[in-house]
DNA sequence: TCGATTGGTAACCGAATGGTTTCAGACTTG
DNA sequence: CAAGTCTGAAACCATTCGGTTACCAATCGA
């Protein structure tokens, strides 16, 4: 059912797709890891205390989702950023800024009035 | 055991709340519809094809995550956005934005050659 | 060619998630 | 006070999630 997805659904279902990626601590580390550049597979997990599949089912989620590129080198497997999906959440986020910057204002406000 | 969690751990805390609250379609719906505005409990519910009980469920979720706030008026509960929180989310971008300008700029400048 | 690295996949497990139905409580109103 | 409305909580269920161990495929180096 999901495997024969039609290709105007791709947009949403990215979205959806990136929101989901990013909503795992494990996940958004991986992101952070990959910041400072490519890394293998092996190399991500040596930043956790999980074992190398759980990254690697992480990595896959991360994959679908377009947030990491992966390219063969040997047997290596060399992860990298793709950060241009983020764009979609940043979208996302633009809706609400107007909202959180009264909030802002407010407080700015509240701290100029009492210091 | 998370009952009793400390001041200083609320700021992480929080916001791999709202990474986790924002994680859902349903969730992100809701907050998309306070944004015209308070509303009921029952008033959202009508919104979505699922039992009331679970936009409540959704409901409590948003308010752990500090993003819907609730006021009691009679016998209806009030909802309204808090947007606030989703600061967080913004200032965890900020550090993805010029990856993702990277590969606008590149396919700003691929659109350009080839057109 | 053979052993060692590297990493993906399968099978499985406990916990969390999203949903439902049912029930109880608080408040308004006739 | 009694009936009706609005909501939260409890109990339960199916599915998903994040994790593990075990195994297999591919590639590199000696």
């Amino acid at each position: 059912m999901a495997a024969n997805r039609r290709r105007q659904d791709n947009a949403a279902f990215q979205e959806a797709a990136v929101f989901r990626a990013i909503a795992d601590p494990t996940r958004r580390e991986i992101l952070r890891i990959l910041r400072g550049g490519e890394e293998t597979v092996g190399g991500i997990a040596g930043h956790f205390h999980v074992s190398r599949p759980a990254i690697s089912k992480h990595l896959r989620l991360l994959h679908r989702a377009g947030l990491v590129a992966t390219r063969k080198e040997g047997t290596a497997s060399v992860c990298s950023l793709d950060a241009q999906p983020l764009r979609a959440v940043g979208n996302w986020l633009e809706d609400y800024r107007t909202f959180w910057s009264e909030s802002l204002q407010n407080l700015k406000k509240y701290l100029e009035e009492s210091s």
